[in-house]
DNA sequence: TATTGTTATACTCTATAACTATA
DNA sequence: TATAGTTATAGAGTATAACAATA
């Protein structure tokens, strides 16, 4: 017999999520939680977000990328992007240069105080998640890329 | 010499991710992305949203769960909660039963109908996530397991 | 005084339609 | 006519404060 009456259900005691433990989808999901709040507390100091971080890496790795471009990259909608782009350009961090051959478009570029700013942020995140993956093997996590990248193609277009 | 001017920018051609791509949360939260949507697609025509599954497999695994602790094991607010309990009692899926020795409180049980909707939503899911997981062997898939459970477990509270 | 569920509310994210200027 | 960026706006999702009933 057990200390507390016996009734079956969890008024009292720890939640049970083994049901939903069966779906893997559960574990990544919570795992991902776990890594972006941690990023997102990283950044916070550098006042950056996930996405303007993401952006900037991006621009900086594609100079001369176009606003729509950019958008599809980060998932999302052209018209949401539009005041990431101007909170990064009002904090000197990128540039919108017109494309001469095409006077719709804008062709973005990191500035120096941003491509510094990326650096840090960067070296930062890498810290922290180098910190999240303690104990886990170089060819561990050789491993879960491998695998996370081809659950990603096979679930094709989103 | 290639065939369009060289310029060292993205203006034509693919946006490179390589600099993201460094971070291991990037290609998490990509994966996770494509299975979240995946099994949205797949509860959408049950009706049910992730949130209200999850709900549905979290109150019939812990019958007699309250809302509070409900509200817990799924990460969102008590206000938020609400609405949600609200819906799936309006459905019949789950009831809430005043409890006896503390009468401030709900609680929670799946009903019949809620039991096999929820059923007949796991067999959909794990259909979906073993079609996402095609050419995974089963041992890859613990080994994927085993590691988000130790990423998670180190990034601590969230 | 503290807690359960609730209401109201605000803030962020995301999604769509429509405008402008160019092409 | 179509496209790039923009504006306005609406809808989710999420967060906090405060209330009534109960402990």
């Amino acid at each position: 017999m057990a200390t507390r009456d016996s009734q079956d259900d969890a008024s009292a005691g720890q939640v049970s999520d083994a049901g939903l433990r069966a779906f893997l989808g559960y574990t990544i999901k919570r795992t991902d939680n776990v890594i972006l709040s941690n990023i997102a507390a990283v950044l916070k100091p550098l006042d950056l977000r996930v996405v303007t971080f993401s952006a900037l890496v991006l621009v900086g790795d594609n100079p001369g990328l176009r606003q729509s471009q950019l958008a599809d990259a980060l998932g999302i909608e052209r018209p949401n992007l539009v005041v990431i782009v101007d909170e990064l350009e009002g904090r000197g961090l990128i540039r919108r240069d017109r494309v001469p051959t095409d006077r719709r478009a804008y062709a973005l570029t990191v500035t120096a105080v941003g491509k510094s700013l990326c650096e840090a942020a960067s070296a930062a995140v890498r810290t922290r998640e180098d910190a999240l993956l303690d104990g886990i093997s170089a060819a561990e996590r050789k491993q879960i890329e491998g695998l996370m990248r081809r659950i990603e193609s096979t679930g094709g277009r989103r």
